[in-house]
DNA sequence: GTATTTGCAAATACTTTGCAAAACC
DNA sequence: GGTTTTGCAAAGTATTTGCAAATAC
């Protein structure tokens, strides 16, 4: 009916693992970010297995691939719906937990015909860190 | 003082050309289909060509580069902030331009302590076409 | 026991880049 | 005339995939 696939997903050590890790950090790492982090605890594994699994939580809502236009995609460990952030400066991508506009959704289906199941909204911007060093420097 | 290269952008004939069939279309295309479309009136241009006007042409904010998270960016010949809608059956993408919500610049702000440059809007649904087609099915 | 998953390495997909020749202003 | 741009081909980067061995349940 939804068009998931029907296999059992197992519990490996290295899905646990990367899912532990992902879940421990707010910075939307990168897949290589999270092999980094993963091989600390497991040396063996392999970048293709991450890839596979970030895939595969992701297709079943476990977690969050986010797209910010960079090279290499994101990953959030959290998969309720929420809006991001990210800085021009250095790159580094929040979290903003504002409630979801909904009326948004309703303008957008009438303005489109589209039947909307959802949306995403991306601020950019310089974050607080960024904005104090460029200030220091004059 | 803005980082933007001062180099003097000249009129080629691939530039000029790349810049009107983008213009011609709300289709939002990628960059190989941005390719096969000029090379109907400039058999001879190269991918690299366009791939390197279209970087130019989105750097300078003559047009935008847009990510959907699929494997190819694709471009919108409007440099005019506006949000979009994807259809999940198809992979269209459409435009929505209904007003820009300033007030979710000034929660994010207040939210995040970023200085805010701007945001995006993207919404994903089932395009008209898609749902007839659906409905016919049944 | 059997279907899923892994590590490894090779393959793929998209985009970028070096360079000499051509084109623009 | 000097700088930018092009075509071509090769390189780069991120991600995916085939396969035999290992693992989960």
């Amino acid at each position: 009916m939804t068009g998931k696939k029907n296999k059992v997903m197992r519990l490996t050590s290295q899905r646990k693992v990367i899912l532990e890790e992902l879940r421990k950090v707010t910075s939307h790492p990168t897949a290589t970010e999270i092999y980094d982090m993963v091989r600390e605890r497991l040396p063996r594994i392999s970048l293709g297995t991450v890839y596979r699994n970030l895939e595969l939580l992701s297709s079943n809502a476990i977690i969050q691939k986010l797209d910010f236009g960079e090279a290499q995609k994101r990953f959030d460990g959290n998969p309720e719906p929420h809006y991001h952030i990210s800085c021009s400066e250095c790159g580094r991508v929040d979290d903003i937990h504002i409630p979801l506009n909904r009326e948004l959704e309703d303008k957008a289906a009438d303005y489109s015909g589209y039947e909307i199941s959802g949306h995403h909204v991306e601020f950019r911007g310089v974050c607080p860190n960024c904005r104090d060093k460029a200030a220091t420097r004059h």
